[in-house]
DNA sequence: GGACATTACGTGTTACGTAAAAATG
DNA sequence: CATTTTTACGTAACACGTAATGTCC
């Protein structure tokens, strides 16, 4: 039951083919058949159906376990590593599109290309797990993420980081300027509309699951997807009325037409996070966050 | 970068001793030196001093990650194994001894028991972690654990196990009788309480640390601890005024020299939790959770 | 000097690649 | 029949044990 043998029965799975995970690998197929067979001779279970390639019950069982386990594993690497490793001139910062607007993330970013202008700043906008998961690898040295949650609770991640909040703002329900609601009282309760239509954009707005398990209502139901990180798209696809979406209210301000109706009950905020890793002292990494964490 | 690597760091650095983990871990002490000397080739640090044996500080970083690593590792290898393993004729349930006294799960068991004569029915009783620890790795098949946390709100475990939530009751400051609040309203803040004295005793009551999460207040100081897993203790020493404590007022009725006051700010509950990985169809494990849960 | 960790060296196992066989659609 | 996985086998690397050497209290 070795590490790297679950990191090729991941890729298999992922993959959906033996060939595929070799080359992936560096490994010849063989390699990787013996690999698998090994996993299932250990375990003695059967993890993957062939022909198609699928996991198998316990297959799928292990993955769940599997790739959270690798995941740590790189990131205690690039954790221990990034102690010694000398102070790098290059600072890369994963953000949420949301947390990218609600913060000053950018502007501090511009200010320390500024103040130091032989450091090599980039900026990688990406969905929640991609923040999550390159910040926790060692793949940007900073994330920026968000989510909702109640007041002063810290949004519950995933991967194994350091978290401090840099923000809260107020939720507010994203409508049809002719929604009926529009006109309505300026403050609204979430349970009313748990029944409505919503939009699924998970790389943008809060995901409708956080809903659920911020509110502790069922519901919430999806009635379109949209997995683009563009926010003007999400707010026409809102306009146009295929359904409800949650977002603070300073980000319609500019959009006709839709309406922001703030959300009263349950008590919800918008929450911003710096997840990071080991920040080494007199990195680049450690004086952005000292930057922009007061 | 192999997953035994870590499994002789941890002991290493746990015994404090190259000689002590060999013996544990069945292997010689040049094997276990060889080991260390590849892991610290791989990530190129030095992860311990020597003599006495004690983690450096990228070795403490190390360790962080590698428990929870070797501890899911574990836990992925119960869970899979237990998908196929024959339905076992035994049936082991770790508990807190507050999830002991807060659910009906004794008395379940002692039914059970009665029902399927032939099963062979453990109780163990123990602290939150090796509840945890234990029904992660395999060691129980099911755990019953507790803590404070608000209404509806799932305890934040460590270890990857589902749960299910099985009892909330309200919590309560145990006094002295002779308190001055003992006499005081029958409801109190608890945020007039975090300069109090308190007793931190981790097996029995919620933990100072959880306490100051769920409440979002500093404070909250220990001037006694308790290490012990015995309630009756636990009020003799909140009885005899060595600090405060929080539990369910029910068990302080037959207590006649403290008194329960409870707790009206915060919104907290005393929550308990069944836990569990997989749960095999037709285990006793199974019937278990099952008469328990709803 | 004694306990403990490291280094040196020999050996058995393992893990991969090449190549041939089997299986599945 | 073609594609993909499995099996067979040779080789090279590795990881462990034994034993000798080094090092710190």
């Amino acid at each position: 039951v070795d590490a790297h043998l679950l990191r090729t029965f991941v890729t298999v799975a992922r993959r959906g083919s033996f060939s595929a995970a070799a080359a992936e690998l560096q490994y010849t197929q063989a390699a990787v058949s013996q690999q698998i067979a090994a996993l299932e001779g250990d375990l003695k279970v059967t993890l993957l159906r062939r022909r198609p390639v699928e996991p198998t019950e316990a297959g799928a069982r292990l993955l769940e376990h599997a790739v959270p386990i690798l995941l740590r594993m790189d990131a205690a690497l690039a954790d221990v590593t990034r102690m010694t490793a000398a102070p790098a001139a290059q600072l890369t910062v994963a953000m949420t599109p949301l947390a990218a607007a609600l913060s000053a993330a950018t502007a501090t970013l511009a200010e320390l290309r500024t103040r130091l202008p032989r450091l090599d700043v980039t900026i990688r906008i990406a969905s929640r797990e991609d923040v999550a998961e390159s910040t926790a690898r060692g793949k940007a040295d900073l994330g920026l993420t968000d989510g909702i949650a109640a007041p002063n609770d810290p949004l519950q991640l995933l991967a194994p980081l350091s978290a401090t909040g840099l923000a809260e703002v107020g939720v507010s329900v994203i409508l049809p300027c002719d929604h009926p609601l529009a006109t309505a009282p300026s403050r609204i309760g979430l349970s009313h509309l748990a029944d409505a239509r919503w939009i699924d954009a998970p790389a943008v707005a809060p995901t409708l699951t956080a809903l659920r398990r911020a509110t502790g209502i069922e519901g919430f139901r999806a009635a379109c997807w949209y997995d683009g990180t563009d926010t003007l798209t999400l707010f026409r696809l809102a306009a146009e009325g295929h359904g409800l979406t949650l977002l603070p209210a300073q980000l319609a301000v500019n959009e006709p037409s839709v309406t922001a109706v703030q959300v009263r009950e349950p008590r919800l905020v918008h929450r911003v996070e710096l997840v990071h890793g080991v920040l080494p002292a007199d990195s680049p990494a450690a004086a952005f966050a000292a930057l922009i964490s007061p």
